[in-house]
DNA sequence: ATAAAGCCGACAATTATTGTCGGCTTTTAA
DNA sequence: TTAAAAGCCGACAATAATTGTCGGCTTTAT
């Protein structure tokens, strides 16, 4: 089965739930012009996802500068950009290190194989379906 | 990494390989009427795929009916339909189990989960896309 | 009759995924 | 100013999937 990893699917829910709170004009926002935070805590127990496992991805995510945190009492993370700017590609990369259905560069026969250009092909597709959807899209 | 298994690329390799020789007129094909067929060996020998392997792999492809297999002495194996007949969907979908981003059904959080339709809708994309191309498409 | 080949299930090695842990740093709030 | 909350980070462990091997059986052309 080809098939999207956890990792992938647990860090678009929380990139998910980050866009569905990232324009707050509540009393909760804690000061006019900064962005509310959530602690990986309340994500992973909102979302159902295991705390040190989403750590880890989220720290991922800031690393590709999708997610950025705050540090200390009170900290946690928000979306880098508007949900808008941010694709399912971006996400996926992020965490999947890249969107490449086979490594074709391993294999030696590269140059005369044939069924290369189709995996290539189909990747491209691929890619560009999820480059054309935004997190915005999810949250309407 | 989103990843298409060594088992779908050797398959289709395999496939690939039995499609260009699957009308023959020359005179190695056995008797009138009666496919030309070629031996797992002779496949392994020809695309460098291991041999145990590629037989595990074609035994599955015949299983769903892609290949049909000739056994003693002279025997081996032969496409079961014409190339055009034969899409990628098939081939991997025979191979993988079934093209399944993701299986939400075990999740839990199924219903109001906000990310399955998305991964549902990329998996239509992609089989789509695996559906359109024909293994005779590949062998022009 | 024998050897080539398909066919089949069990198993083994390797790699990837998924998840955990401990410890450090930063920062807010008391 | 200090304790606690939270980010941050690398190492490790458990599990699962992939990849590959092996032995033995059956079928069939020569």
């Amino acid at each position: 089965m080809i098939k999207i990893s956890k990792k992938s699917q647990y860090g678009l829910r929380a990139m998910v739930f980050l866009a569905k709170n990232y324009n707050l004009a509540d009393g909760l926002q804690t000061q006019a012009g900064k962005r509310r935070v959530f602690s990986v805590k309340i994500i992973s127990e909102k979302e159902g996802i295991p705390f040190d496992f989403l750590e880890k991805i989220i720290s991922q995510l800031e690393r590709e500068k999708l997610v950025k945190g705050k540090k200390g009492v009170q900290g946690g993370y928000f979306l880098a950009k508007t949900p808008i700017k941010i694709s399912l590609a971006d996400i996926v990369s992020s965490l999947e290190g890249k969107t490449s259905l086979v490594d074709c560069n391993l294999c030696g026969r590269s140059k005369k194989c044939i069924s290369k250009n189709v995996w290539i092909k189909i990747e491209n597709s691929l890619n560009k379906t999820l480059r054309a959807i935004k997190l915005k899209d999810l949250i309407k």
